[in-house]
DNA sequence: TCGGGTAGTTTACATAGCATTCACAACGTG
DNA sequence: CACGTTGTGAATGCTATGTAAACTACCCGA
C-alpha cells in the first residue's frame, strides 16, 4: 500500500497514532523538496497537512506538492477557528479538509475518499477565458493561440486573477493569496509585476486586467452574476 | 446565483435554516426524477442530501443525480453513527459529506469548496434595487442594464445609501459613515459627491436618490408612494 | 404676493493621493 | 561571472476628491 505524506514533521502525536491504528504507512515530512528525496519507491498516494494558524507555511507546503509530478492531494488538517477567515480564496490549495481535534472515523472516511477520488485523476487544470489560456499541468500559457513566456510570480499571479475573473482584489490580498506572506513595505511589487504581465500579454489584450482605482485589480471582461 | 438541490422534502428545518442566513437559494425535492422537471433556468449548482440511516433512499437519489447530463454534485449529510458502517465502498455517490448535526462554518466552507471544484463559482454580493445593479466583488455597478463608470467614493456612497433604500441620512451621518472619519467642516462634501452620482446616473434615474429638505438624502422610492 | 433667509445645487479649481513607469539592487543559478 | 528573476525606491503624470463661491429653489411671515 502507498505511503502517506504527513505535513510538519515531527507529526501531530494524534495524528500519528489514529494512522497507526488504522494501518496506513506513513511519513512525515518537514520541507516539500522531500517529497522527491524521501519518496517511496511506490509513491505517495496523498498527503495530510497540518494548518496550525500561526503561518502560512501549510499552505506553501500545500502549494509545493500540488505542483509535483504527481500532483499529490492535499487533506488539510485545520482548527475550527482558522476554518472561515484562513481557506477563504485558497480552494486550490487542497482537495479536502478535517476540522481538528481529530476524529477517527471522520479521518477514516475523509482518507479513503480522498485515495478513492485521487485514484482516477479528477482535477482541473486548465484554466480558459477569452484569449488567455493556460494549462496548469504543464506551467505553459498562450494569448491568443500565441505562447507567453512567463516567469514564475507572473504565472502564478496570472493563475490567481484568472481563475476568478472579474473579482477586484487589493494588493493586500495579491501579496497573501499569491505571494503567500504577510504584507511589510511593499505594494509597489504587485504593481510593478501586473505592469509585466500586461506588457507581455501585448497591446491587443492588456486590457484582460484592469486598474480599479483605490481597490487593486480585476482580470476579465465586465461580467455580471458570478 | 444557481439554486441547490436539497433532498429531502420537506427538508431538515436546520439546514434550511442554515442555507438561508448563508444566502444560498436552494429548493427540496423529494424524488430525483423532479430534478428535471423542477429544475430551475440556470441549472442546478449541486446538491445537498441527507442520509437519515434507516433506509438507503438517500443513496439512491445521489446515484440519480450523478447520472443525469449536468452530473449534480451531491454533498452528503450523515451522522456519525452511519458514517465507517454505511458509507464503506459507496465512495462513487457523493462528493463530499458532513456529519450531523450541521456546524454553520464547517457547511460554508464545504459549499464553497464543492462549487469551486466543480466549477459553479461563487456567489456574488449583489445589490439590487429597481433598475440598479451592484456587484460588489467586481466594484461593477450598471443602471438599467447600462453599466456605470463611478469613481471609489462615488461607489462607496452609492453602495451605502442603496443598502438602505428608503432611509434618510444626515450629511453627518454619511461623512462618518461612508468617510469613515469624524466631520470638520465639510458638509457640502457630499452634496458635490451626490450631484456627481445623479448626473452619472442619468435624468432617467436621478430621482432614485432624493432630497429631503433640512434633513439629507434617501436613496430609492418613498414608502409612501410618491 | 412679495421679500428675505435658509438650504440645496452647480460650477470651477487646487491638490493630495494614486497608478504607472523607470532604474537599479539583491538574489540565486548555471 | 553572466544571466534571469524579483523586489524596492524614486520620479512622473493623472484624476478623484474636497472646498469655495456663485447660483437657484424653497419656505414662511408680513
Amino acid at each position: 500500500m502507498e505511503t502517506l505524506l504527513v505535513y510538519p514533521n515531527p507529526p501531530l502525536p494524534a495524528l500519528a497514532k489514529l494512522l497507526d491504528h488504522l494501518g496506513y504507512p506513513w511519513r512525515a515530512l518537514q520541507t516539500p523538496d522531500r517529497a522527491f528525496t524521501d519518496e517511496p519507491d511506490d509513491g505517495w498516494s496523498g498527503a495530510i497537512v497540518y494548518h496550525d494558524g500561526s503561518s502560512d507555511a501549510s499552505f506553501t507546503f500545500c502549494r509545493a506538492i500540488r505542483k509535483t509530478e504527481q500532483k499529490i492531494a492535499p487533506l488539510l488538517l485545520i482548527t475550527e477557528r482558522d476554518l472561515v477567515r484562513q481557506l477563504d480564496l485558497r480552494e486550490d490549495l487542497f482537495d479536502d479538509f478535517l476540522i481538528a481535534p481529530l476524529e477517527v472515523n471522520e479521518l477514516e472516511v475523509r482518507l479513503k475518499h480522498l485515495l478513492w477520488r485521487t485514484g482516477r485523476g479528477i482535477q482541473a487544470e486548465l484554466i480558459e477565458h477569452g484569449a488567455l489560456l493556460m494549462n496548469l499541468e504543464t506551467y505553459q500559457a498562450a494569448i491568443a493561440g500565441r505562447p507567453l513566456d512567463l516567469t514564475f510570480m507572473e504565472y502564478e499571479l496570472l493563475k490567481f486573477l484568472a481563475s476568478h475573473p472579474g473579482k477586484v482584489f487589493s494588493r493586500e490580498t495579491l501579496l497573501s493569496r499569491v505571494w503567500g506572506y504577510e504584507y511589510y513595505g511593499g505594494a509597489r511589487t504587485v504593481d510593478v509585476h501586473i505592469r509585466r504581465l500586461r506588457a507581455k500579454l501585448g497591446e491587443q489584450h492588456e486590457y484582460l486586467i484592469q486598474t480599479v482605482r483605490s481597490v487593486g485589480y480585476r482580470f476579465g471582461q465586465n461580467r455580471w452574476g458570478s
